[in-house]
DNA sequence: AAAAGAGCATACCGTTCTGTCTATTTTTCT
DNA sequence: AGAAAAATAGACAGAACGGTATGCTCTTTT
């Protein structure tokens, strides 16, 4: 069973699950990268935009300018993470090669070298329902878009793994993720990624060995 | 194996896992059942002083009188809905007979409850560390001292139940109680609960079948 | 009943918030 | 090079923020 390639040097891959770090060559993406900085260290609604300004060394007006309100500025922010994290995430998985079992084991170490980065704040999704559960639907139908990918692509692996019920397993992982991930931000812990692929090798052996 | 005993109807029993709806007959219970609601609400740091005090019906130099800054209201709001939440969690458990497995198991069910809840905003500490990651370390302390309570018990079972290595147990089931809690909260599904338990049985089972 | 304590209604303070506007400068395009 | 577009610096508006203060009312204690 394939483990998965090593990590690459830190210099070279930090932070390209999140655009709070990317290199930005015009002022909307200065701002947008300020914005997802400030945003996940601080909190969004703790946040203003006079400090986005000033860390992205632009003009308040350039801000209103690309973005009609500060609720756009956030939305624009969580749709270019969840798109910056995706492309990070699938694209070390494609690395990835083996049976589909192996695939879903190494989704916990993709997510043990996230844990481990020293700009891990747990996900921006996550975090902003957790800010704005009453308020804005909006994000709650981002979050679920963006893990509706996540979840499409568990489901296949567990349904090319054959089995009987590839939702669940989808579902179950889901609910690993999320733990790992949570767990790791509040003990500032990156092993419970390690715990949570433990508990994901359990359950699918349990699928295909006969009780 | 025993199951749960049943919940109690759902008027007897709603919300006592948070002091949000806890009957007050003081200004300061007032407030902090106000503020305990709003935060969970609308998140901390977008609720004003003025709403908690609007909503508790008190004068803000009542609620200046009794917490001398809004992050010490919040501090012990946070104290208080552990403790609540406590309280219950491990009162409901009490209810609970049998060998320690199936009381680990049970702990599940109970979280299906509490996510059933149509006041359930996931649990307060998770939402705070995902708002404040980097300010406050005193709300991480927090966490983590009410999150000790739970590994504690966790600890015991496991121990109670002949894991080689209790600790591992605790925090493998740390993984599912959080990742239930957030998946419920981000697709308001409590079902999520049920599959959390199914993970926790299939874990547990490993734990004392041979391999 | 009177005193003490708790709480209220209201106004205020300085700061910060989101968002708007103008004149000017810089950058890009032709 | 010149025009157009983009961006800047700076000022402004009204509202909201956390926190302070005062005079008065209500509640509890003695």
């Amino acid at each position: 069973m394939n483990e998965l390639a090593p990590a690459r040097p830190k210099a070279e891959h930090c932070e390209r699950w999140s655009i709070a770090a990317a290199p930005a060559d015009t002022a909307r993406g200065r701002i947008m990268a300020a914005a997802a900085h400030l945003f996940c260290h601080h909190g969004f609604a703790a946040t203003g935009v006079d400090a986005v300004v000033a860390r992205a060394g632009t003009a308040k007006a350039t801000l209103y300018k690309h973005f009609p309100s500060k609720d756009e500025l956030i939305a624009a922010v969580l749709e270019a993470e969840g798109a910056a994290w995706r492309t990070w995430f699938f694209g070390r998985l494609r690395a990835v090669q083996g049976p589909p079992q192996a695939r879903l084991l190494a989704v916990f170490d993709i997510l043990g070298e996230w844990f481990a980065d020293d700009q891990f704040y747990g996900c921006p999704f996550i975090n902003a329902i957790a800010e704005f559960d009453t308020g804005d639907s909006a994000i709650r139908e981002t979050a679920m878009r963006h893990k509706t990918h996540l979840v499409t692509w568990l489901t296949a692996h567990a349904i090319e793994m054959g089995a009987p019920d590839p939702k669940a397993v989808a579902r179950a992982l889901v609910v690993l993720i999320d733990g790992a991930i949570v767990a790791a931000q509040g003990a500032r812990d990156p092993g419970f990624a390690a715990e949570a692929k433990a508990l994901a090798r359990t359950y699918l052996d349990s699928l295909t060995i006969p009780a």
